[in-house]
DNA sequence: TGTAGCATGTAAGCCGTTACATGATTGA
DNA sequence: TCAATCATGTAACGGCTTACATGCTACA
């Protein structure tokens, strides 16, 4: 029984979860429209060291795509030990609280060194950037509708957390909003 | 002047910039009242070789606690240099979008490869920690009230930001026990 | 014909953690 | 007297990033 890997490793394994297999690139770009907005974007180089080190470890196959062209294409699926350790791991492991770094509220801590203004249009770009967002992820939750070709609903928990993240982003502008009140009238 | 440090250098530096000089231990304590809930909780070795670094760079100033007995104590306050720099950095670099590792969030976009009830367990658990730490960062924001003995308002922007930070757990308890009702109700 | 996208990897290095190491002081 | 807290550091290492390196394919 292989012992815990980094979560990074377990987001990717179960991103080929979903009934197709991938290749390094085309799990790439999974990972850019789900985990980047409540995990991490991992970067291409860690994608193929994480897929190198999956199938070493029995928990993903590799097999070269002869229907590609020339190129050289590897697709991944997970496999039935990858499953089953997938599945291990989401029931048996301690639930971590979640880490957030967030850089507008640390300048914002610090607000009394710098002059008001640098505060409140901090706050104003920090709106911008959240609907920004807000719209890739509405793009993504717009994609994940009801595959009519699949039999069982695939994207039912992706569309739960895609809808928590855009609830997250909304609830956060109203935040800020009240912030930028706050900064333009509290000073006594 | 000074190339841009780790943002957590500036993080401790800012941590420096309220009036008063601190031990590192002191300082790690500071960090685990504010930092912590929306940066990260540095590690005493961490804080320990930041101090070193800006006591290098002049950023801040250590001196031998004398008053303490006989115990070897060095508290650290922000020279002016550190704090021009500080200034610097809040005024002129990029504020980057926040970052978030929510394990929930990974693990519920999973929830189509173990059963339901681990899927709701989680949630219910996750709405555990989040009560607990509310109550955490309810303790903080009550300690920072007024100070009458300072003239100006040292805690307002550490007041803004504890307030934003209760708001945020508020609207995930609410979005979390949307998603319990989801789980629970959804399957067709 | 040249650039954007597809495709895969290695090497170096940064940030921060855990583990290790040491010792004084306070109070139950 | 023992444990908790105060107090300061070094060493090793893990996870992930950036930079580097290479080459094919589609299309404007």
């Amino acid at each position: 029984m292989s012992q815990d890997l980094p979560t990074t490793s377990y987001a990717l394994l179960g991103l080929l979860t979903f009934g197709d297999d991938l290749s390094g690139y085309e799990l790439k770009q999974r990972a850019d429209r789900t985990l980047r907005f409540y995990w991490v974007s991992p970067a291409m180089s860690q994608v193929y060291t994480e897929l190198a080190r999956l199938t070493e470890l029995g928990l993903v196959h590799a097999r070269d795509d002869t229907t590609a062209p020339t190129r050289s294409t590897r697709r991944y699926q997970i496999t039935a030990a990858g499953r089953r350790d997938l599945q291990r791991w989401l029931a048996s492991t301690a639930v971590e609280f979640p880490a957030l770094k967030h850089p507008v509220a640390l300048r914002l801590l610090m607000g009394h060194v710098v002059d008001p203004e640098t505060s409140r249009s901090m706050l104003d770009g920090y709106l911008t950037m959240l609907a920004e967002r807000r719209a890739e992820l509405q793009t993504v939750r717009d994609s994940l509708v009801l595959d009519p070709e699949s039999a069982v609903d695939r994207f039912r928990f992706p569309r739960m957390v895609a809808d928590w993240g855009l609830d997250y982003y909304a609830s956060e502008r109203a935040m800020v909003e009240e912030l930028i009140r706050r900064v333009d009238t509290d000073p006594p």
